[in-house]
DNA sequence: CCCCAGGCGTCCA
DNA sequence: TGGACGCATGGG
């Protein structure tokens, strides 16, 4: 790739996000009280509404379960009940329970934190239920780390603005970026959080479909 | 009634 | 290695 195309890819990159920044504003993510329940809430956001999370995670309280211990001494039936509002339960009831055997196994989620950042993001990726996006958002918004999630508004955004990366795969996407952007928790925090903000201001495929989206994005963006 | 959400694993060519 | 498909509730 020429260095050329490169520099430009990094501008338009910069140049979006401070955009984003100056409209939206701060997006305080991730909106949980603790590491634990941002792991938590990384599972059971996977494919899901927000607002269907928060349910699951309010009734996670209610009965005092948000804790590595509570929540382990539930059987997965009783934590399928408890997250129900969160769809696809399940499943996230069975993630939930892998992801928790894990952080049991350094004994807790500050035990967890200790481990090197490749050591943690390896080990999680081997839980069964947790992919790319779920392990990245936990290294970001549960342990502070600088590494950008990725996620389907990503490619969307990408796709949009004519960069080829918008059908690459994850990593690849990633890189674009950790390549381009400031390698700062903050920024990767903020950025990751404004592109979803925008996501839903551009709501749905059908509007992709109906090529609102890469109008209203030039308009808005360059 | 439709579509879809801050994914992931499995199965199959 | 890439693409369909199931998971499932709740909101628009």
């Amino acid at each position: 790739m020429p260095r050329r195309i490169e520099a430009r890819k990094g501008r338009i990159l910069r140049r979006i996000y401070d955009r984003l920044c100056e409209v939206y504003g701060p997006q305080h993510w991730w909106p949980a009280e603790t590491p634990f329940e941002v792991m938590v809430g990384t599972i059971l956001v996977q494919n899901t509404n927000w607002a269907n999370v928060e349910k699951a995670i309010q009734a996670l309280k209610d009965r005092k379960c948000l804790s590595l211990n509570a929540l382990r001494a539930l059987s997965e039936n009783e934590l399928a009940g408890l997250i129900r509002p969160a769809g696809t339960f399940r499943v996230k009831a069975r993630r939930l329970r892998n992801l928790l055997d894990l952080i049991a196994g350094w004994g807790s989620v500050t035990r967890m934190a200790r481990a090197p950042l490749d050591v943690l993001r390896r080990k999680l990726l081997d839980v069964n239920g947790v992919g790319p996006e779920t392990a990245d958002s936990i290294l970001l918004y549960a342990r502070q780390k600088p590494v950008f999630v990725v996620d389907a508004y990503t490619r969307r955004l990408l796709d949009r603005h004519g960069f080829p990366e918008g059908r690459a795969g994850y990593d690849d996407i990633q890189a674009l970026f950790m390549r381009h952007c400031p390698r700062d928790v903050r920024v990767y925090n903020e950025y990751h959080a404004l592109i979803v903000r925008l996501g839903k201001d551009f709501k749905g495929l059908d509007a992709v479909r109906r090529k609102e989206y890469p109008l209203k994005a030039a308009h808005f963006f360059l």
